[in-house]
DNA sequence: CTCTCGCTGAATGGACCCATGCAGCATCAA
DNA sequence: TTGATGCTGCATGGGTCCATTCAGCGAGAG
């Protein structure tokens, strides 16, 4: 108990340093090497007050010369001085007073909460590794998520068609929804992938259930296992939203959605090698910046 | 006032570390002069993590080797050991036995660090109102998100369309791109809205690029502050993205992008109203289940 | 008184850290 | 194509840090 309480501050405190390590580089013009550095520094914000400039360096995978650059480039003396700088500050616990803390950041403490929560249920990998072994084994994966859900499910969607063959993203309703359903179920699919989040259309509802009655098995996420899509669904995967905002927060829903697509490329035996010619296609393409 | 905070937490961390060095010190026989280095050592908590021998030494009036055979009288391998060991329980990580945590679980643990990032990060919420009143004073509200951050512009949008008159979700790239951010001029845009999140298609950048041009101020939503869009962005809002799964999870994204819109409709006069119109309607139209 | 033993600080050598000079490379303008 | 500019990594030298060795000192036993 006394260990959470430290360990949260000391997040915080992490947290913190970040954020001022963010606010000490604005303002430079920072090189691509030193942008690394930069970047690499606020990852281990925790560490970098302890750091070499040969450890950082080797952290940032560049050389050591451009460490200390880096720190003249701030208007350190030399990196030494940049450090000293680090440990000054670090010492500035936040007591992180619940109070203290403003609108924004208790909705954002009550989505930490949630993803606490999920952490928890995560323990027991089994339905995630069942629903991921489903989406394998369908030839085709038709992805349903309407109004809020849309952005989870094209999300899930975008990322999944990098290593499974044919996703199909259901984001519209009307009745060109349960035609789409037909046309995954003729092509091959016996498994549908719902994110349900509040407020639950019902057109959601009514296409899960038309779903099942052409035969496919539905897996859901959805903000609570009590849901009203629960009744025509399979396999449900809870993970609770935020509702400190005026719209929901959906951090949680989001990560099982990722846990979902880990798991589907350990069950796909190409995942690896589809990633990587991805990969070279896009290099090849100079698709990405960097 | 931060100073007081921060004051306490320091000292509070500093009771903390000193307990742990009487402890460390027990149960061994010390010599004078090493008492007298244990003594300065708690005395100093705070520091001892950063000291060197020689300023330990020093900061103790004793001489360097003394504080090597004091290291090694407490079991450790040497100096450098026990100032890595004071570094490591310091903090007292959260961590909370990592090998305990599955793969999954390590993920949220992540993404958990990078939600308290972002708490840290809004204390001022300053940036937030500055980004929410150009999106509330500009009559059309491009939304721009490719590829991985497709989904979170398009959550994005979608509740922004609640209390906003005209938001435009451009979630294609292509030719068709630049048109769209004409279009959005004409009607009257002045400020567009950006999610880039890695990795970071060229084509975001370009239409960056051309958005400025066209007059618009961009606003933009990326894992971090040294993104290569930041040279096209007006208001960098920075948020971690986590990247322990095989794609990336952005609960911080998706969070910010909430924050964003309440401090829009906070910004906006008619929201509420809308929102409440928006409630009448769907009820009116059984839209929603429950 | 003297011998022994343990503690302590000075000195030394190796290892590491950091800043500077130099060459290679990419980018951009002419 | 070519030259210039800026960025980056390699190599190097001075400086610091740390562990070891050795000599001096004080306390206690004989």
């Amino acid at each position: 108990m006394s260990g959470d309480n430290g360990g949260e501050g000391a997040t915080e405190a992490t947290a913190g340093a970040a954020a001022r390590l963010q606010k000490l580089f604005e303002g430079h013009r920072l090189t691509p090497t030193q942008r690394r550095i930069a970047h690499c520094m606020v990852r281990r914000a925790a560490d970098a007050p302890f750091l070499s400039s040969v450890e950082l360096a080797e952290l940032a995978g560049v050389s050591q010369p451009s460490v200390t650059r880096f720190a003249v480039a701030l208007g350190f003396d030399g990196y030494p001085a940049l450090r000293r700088h680090l440990r000054d500050v670090a010492p500035e616990r936040a007591a992180a007073a619940p109070d203290s803390l403003n609108e924004y950041q208790q909705a954002v403490q009550e989505e930490i909460g949630n993803l606490q929560e999920l952490s928890a249920a995560l323990a027991d990998p089994a339905p995630i590794e069942e629903a991921a072994r489903l989406f394998a084994a369908s030839p085709v994966l038709p992805v349903l998520g309407l109004r809020a859900a849309m952005g989870q499910a094209a999300g899930f969607a975008y990322f999944a068609s990098k290593v499974h063959p044919d996703v199909r993203l259901l984001d519209e309703g009307g009745s060109m929804l349960a035609d789409r359903i037909d046309g995954a179920v003729r092509a091959g699919a016996s498994v549908l992938l719902c994110f349900a989040l509040p407020r639950h259309p019902r057109e959601v509802i009514e296409a899960l259930a038309y779903a099942r009655s052409a035969g496919l098995t539905v897996v859901t996420v959805a903000d609570s296992a009590f849901a009203p899509v629960a009744r025509h669904t399979d396999l449900m995967l809870p993970a609770a939203v935020g509702t400190g905002l005026a719209f929901d927060t959906v951090c949680a829903p989001m990560l099982l959605g990722r846990v979902l697509l880990e798991a589907m490329c350990d069950a796909l035996p190409d995942a690896q090698a589809s990633l990587e010619a991805f990969d070279a296609r896009a290099a090849a393409r100079g698709l990405f910046a960097e």
